[in-house]
DNA sequence: GGCCATAGGGTATACGTATACGCATATTAT
DNA sequence: ATAATATGCGTATACGTATACCCTATGGCC
């Protein structure tokens, strides 16, 4: 007798039963081959008939090591119900499978922008790394991540893979998809293409997707014209106002790329509402092919981002900047998805 | 000197500059009130000075709490894109808020069923409590419950609040909601209501939306007839064949429950094939008010739950488990969102 | 047969915090 | 004034694991 049969046993229980001391037990669970094939058997065996588990704590105290990454989640300032990015939700799968698959726990988080997020995990040595999804301001959020890369803190991003070079940033290839979306409406007939998104420098994801847009066009020898082409956010909201915006202008149109899903459905109403037929009159073409994009009439023709690539490049970027391996691919392919509104 | 200046700061850092003990560190940090109020004001400055963070690992060793709570999804069977509920989904958001707001560091996870989910994370010490959304097997699913509950480990879940007591469940009132949408569709006039939804004890939420319905029609006079149910697990191919059978069978009706969103769209989608008007011959109301709701025509009148105050009430409930306090409220109101499905 | 390499595993200790105790000094009660 | 209490803090130690270091036996080599 001597242990409660109820108490979560140890490495120390172990080592008693088996006949060795306890470094050996940690050695031969831990794979360590500094220990005979029949006592690592013999270990193992011990530990599954006790339902023994490595306590995680106790493991990372001593090793310096979590084995787990943090998800950080940046609420987007959109008026929306719950603040949060359903596109970045849709990675969370992914995430999580990688994640499992390597061994790694993941811890999760919603940030505000004024939170100190950027010192929190990395100190109190929870997480060996970060993931980070979205951003709210964008000239803030490079701050941050300077400060990030001065700690030495790990990390990886989704965003433009093009852009500034602060850590690592694991992203769709934009541009490639703006050219594929100005390819198909240029092969349709349409030359006067508006694009709905903010193209500045704070929003680098939409700017790429504008920028392959232009290079399509000029591939066709057809210039872009910049008053075409209106700022929004990625709501609905916005999109209705900048599709209005457009139609006030008088300028005349006969496409529009929007630089999302909730953008561009946001623009049909608009269109819709000034009589306009879609896709006759006007083509549209969305990006993130969201569940809605095959509900709105018509259906909304679309850019596929590879969610569950995206999930797992993510993980596996991050694991091989905190094991100092070099990361091969960070930029994912996107698809066109072709629908009733772009076919003429 | 004798510090790096990168090192993480510890605990003795501070008592070094504070003149004090570890221990008196440790005990002003943690609002001990043996502590003098000015050493503990001088030992607080001298922590943000140093941007001290108390390491995780060794304080949740050393007193057995974690201060995290896991969430575990249970990957739903249906064929969809992600195997992920998006209704789930939806809570992540209050949920991390909340943990956030009661100190608690939120661990995430997707979990096939057959994974030993039940042992793994109370016994590795990773979290002081479990929350969990989903279920793929109802029976196995109360099989683990049941030894969850065995093993002492507390955890909170989503489901059916007048089910079978295994645990602590937290959620909607289906019933209510059911009697609403009954309520409503009679108010229209309905009297042969069909309902879609898997009313076996597989599924206790769609049978408690299934019993409310019943219990509406029953208050009206009207008996509700089992061979306008039909079973159907939360998906738009699930529906859409629900509805074909219903109509195959040459049984009239002129409305129709359907237990989710989905499960509506896609019978939608047969009535629609099928050449009947609605709202005019079919009324219909689905269950969740997901996005897509408000994007079919016609647009769907629905239940929609209330997902902020589920995550927050989840997340309080398991705390109060975790400490042993009672807890209070564990169903919440659902809210009847009329649109054009039921708009005579 | 002496020497060295190697396998296999034990000993000691560190990781950073929280808490049971104990011990002064200050405060109150009698 | 003396005993009883409280206040504020130091001492010692536990939490469970991982690893640097050391030791022993065995075998191979010349």
């Amino acid at each position: 007798m001597g242990r409660q049969p109820s108490a979560k046993p140890t490495s120390f229980d172990i080592a008693y039963l088996a006949g060795v001391s306890q470094p050996t037990v940690s050695r031969a669970l831990r794979g360590s081959k500094s220990v005979s094939a029949a006592t690592r058997a013999n270990i193992e065996r011990i530990a599954r008939e006790l339902n023994y588990t490595v306590d995680k704590n106790a493991s990372s105290l001593r090793s310096q090591r979590t084995h787990t990454l943090a998800l950080l989640f940046f609420e987007d300032p959109t008026p929306d119900e719950s603040m949060i990015n359903p596109f970045f939700l849709s990675m969370l799968g992914s995430i999580t499978r990688e994640c499992a698959l390597r061994g790694y726990d993941l811890l999760i988080s919603f940030q505000q922008m004024h939170n100190d997020w950027h010192v929190a995990y990395q100190d109190s040595h929870r997480s060996d790394g970060i993931i980070l999804l979205g951003y709210g301001d964008y000239q803030l959020y490079l701050t941050k991540l300077e400060h990030l890369v001065e700690m030495g803190t790990k990390f990886v991003r989704w965003g433009s893979v093009s852009d500034d070079g602060i850590g690592l940033t694991v992203g769709s290839d934009n541009v490639g998809a703006g050219e594929q979306a100005g390819a198909h409406l240029i092969a349709i007939g349409r030359r006067r293409i508006a694009f709905l998104g903010d193209a500045s420098d704070h929003a680098p994801e939409f700017q790429d997707r504008y920028t392959g847009l232009c290079r399509a066009m000029q591939q066709a020898d057809v210039e872009p014209d910049p008053a075409l082409q209106r700022d929004a956010v990625s709501s609905e909201d916005s999109g209705y106002a900048a599709a209005k915006s457009l139609l006030a202008s008088g300028k005349p149109f006969d496409a529009i790329f929007a630089a999302s899903d909730l953008i561009a459905i946001g623009a049909m109403r608009a269109l819709a509402e000034a009589g306009l037929r879609l896709p006759q009159d006007v083509a549209i073409i969305g990006f993130d092919d969201i569940p809605s994009a095959s509900l709105t009439s018509p259906t909304l023709t679309t850019v596929m981002q590879d969610m569950k690539g995206a999930g797992t490049l993510l993980v596996d970027a991050l694991l091989a900047r905190i094991d100092d391996r070099p990361v091969e691919r960070m930029m994912l392919p996107a698809r066109l998805i072709k629908r009733q509104s772009t076919a003429v």
